[in-house]
DNA sequence: CTAACCTACAACCAAATGGTTGTAGATCAG
DNA sequence: CTGATCTACAACCATTTGGTTGTAGGTTAG
């Protein structure tokens, strides 16, 4: 099986993590530049603590990282994590592919 | 944006229904074969009712079809929704990886 | 030192999720 | 026709999620 057991739970988190639109922004933003959790926070309309929690998420799934300078803390975004959550979604779709084109040849054939 | 406001609801759909195994097991069962609602519910160490949930799921997400025959209901791939979320996540994989290698350079540089 | 700022964390809340059971309507087999 | 099967759907429940406010501690600026 290409996607077995052991991707199961990061495929959980990492779909989890991309299913809120503040957390892909989040994400986006963080692979352009750096941000201090409040710096982000600011961009969006609502509470601190609501952006601390979705950047918790995003460092769950191993998508940022996050370090201490000061009294901020700096949100980066994780390039391993980010390459091996392309390397996942690039098997889940390749799996797709695979299957989807054999069903097409199947119903081409019939 | 290349991903622009449009597509955000569809993300939002698209990364939810894949956030659970059950469901991307249906995906991967589907699109190798045919499957009855209880045929599927079968495959699975839960109530009829509970798959019956998550096939609506996918099927809001446009990944799968649902097409009466006799007293069945047959499941199968939604093989346009099925590329048109392939485009969706080369999109955002094609996004980081421009922006993960630019930021790559850019420390390469410094 | 003091005040402002950034963060962590707890407590709380409403809504969504993932599951259950139960009921009722079609459809098929005998 | 009758009984078994497949489905739809409602009601319910526990947990998670996405949000809030409030409190407290560390850090920096003046």
């Amino acid at each position: 099986m290409v996607v077995d057991q052991l991707h199961e739970t990061e495929l959980d988190r990492l779909f989890q993590a991309f299913a809120d639109s503040t957390r892909r922004d989040i994400v986006r933003r963080v692979t352009v530049g750096e941000f201090s959790v409040s710096g982000l926070a600011a961009l969006y309309a609502m509470s601190f603590a609501a952006v601390q929690k979705h950047v918790a998420v995003l460092e769950r799934a191993s998508l940022v990282t996050k370090e201490k300078r000061g009294r901020e803390q700096i949100v980066r975004a994780n390039h391993e994590g980010l390459q091996n959550a392309r390397r996942l979604l690039d098997e889940y779709e390749h799996m797709w592919c695979q299957r989807v084109d054999r069903m097409a040849d199947i119903l081409a054939e019939g």
